[in-house]
DNA sequence: AAGTGTGAACTTTTTCACAGCT
DNA sequence: AGCTGTGAAAAAGTTCACACTT
């Protein structure tokens, strides 16, 4: 997406598997093959139309759409989350916050307000949330609990403990900073 | 990690891999193998000591030791990094950070300083780093190759842009917020 | 009795290689 | 001539199932 967005910024119209392959550090055939599921998107002996394939890629990837967020904990990385405009330039809207700590509630953060957390069926009648958003750093099951049963399908979770849904209606994304790090501290202890 | 650490909480000294799994959200036989791998960490008829599990893995993974990140580019992302304690308690410390905009230089968070980029071989005469954080929003590559020229050999890559190395040599990790909501985004439409 | 560690079977993913379209 | 789309082959990852240890 973001490497089809950076050719279009070079003026190039075309670009072969091979090409985009390097760009995106896979394979080739793995590319083709992957972009063959999305549809047929390429043209024998040309490649594909960086254009037309952006289009087809958002399309497929729900990215075409926008869609309403909420958060559940207001921490330092809720608080970055809420007030920074590149998510709702991407298309994802953080609509309401939900917090337990009473000092919390009320607050107000880039014009959005923070709930208590059980006022969040009361608060959801009024809205259509597609993602909660997780980023308490304490409790995070607390947060999944209410939201999942509150008919929210997709979590973003960005606490330190990963979460799993028994529920496989529910989709979970786990993400910490510290997680990741682990991955380059694996690499680098050998 | 942060599941036996859970788990430590609830003075809980001894898990079957059964249990811890489901913890997890994977299958038995699958974590059985995988920390097989670490080492022999079980007992037959009992499972596994949380507490010596713990400490093998914060072994194998490289989270024993302590672990010197720099920054590159002053974003609101990584003001946020710079500012934050909790990867402190988890063994990875910000030593320094860089940025090519003037205005941004001499700078200090949290006791971090802001040098320009083209100090950066200057600055690792003095300290040894392991982890180049990039979180600048345009141009990734700029520093990327900086770090790398440099001897930096781990590269978490949190601009937008995802950053792919030619070189065996150097690991890098990606994560953009926006490729994790897309992942969310497109499960919701199916 | 309970539960690990691990070969063997199975499943999924990745790569190769090439027929066929432009 | 150049490059896609895709079967077939190879590799990687996952699960089963059970001998063996405490």
């Amino acid at each position: 997406m973001k490497i089809l967005e950076h050719l279009e910024r070079k003026n190039i119209d075309f670009i072969s598997s091979e090409d985009l392959a390097k760009n995106c550090g896979v394979n080739s055939a793995q590319l083709r093959k992957d972009l063959s599921f999305v549809g047929t998107l390429g043209t024998k002996g040309v490649g594909y139309s960086v254009k037309s394939l952006k289009f087809n890629l958002k399309n497929f990837l729900g990215r075409a759409q926008e869609w309403n967020l909420i958060l559940g904990g207001i921490s330092p990385l809720g608080i970055f989350l809420l007030q920074n405009k590149s998510l709702q330039k991407e298309g994802f809207y953080f609509l309401a916050a939900f917090d337990t700590k009473e000092e919390n509630i009320g607050k107000v953060y880039n014009g959005v307000s923070v709930y208590n957390l059980d006022q969040l069926s009361y608060v959801l009648n009024a809205i259509k949330v597609d993602i909660g958003v997780i980023t308490t750093e304490t409790d995070p099951e607390i947060f999944l609990k209410a939201f999942v049963e509150q008919g929210v399908r997709a979590i973003f979770n960005l606490s330190n403990v990963p979460l799993f849904a028994e529920n496989p209606e529910v989709k979970i994304e786990n993400f910490s900073f510290s997680m990741a790090l682990t991955k380059l501290s694996y690499f680098l202890k050998e």
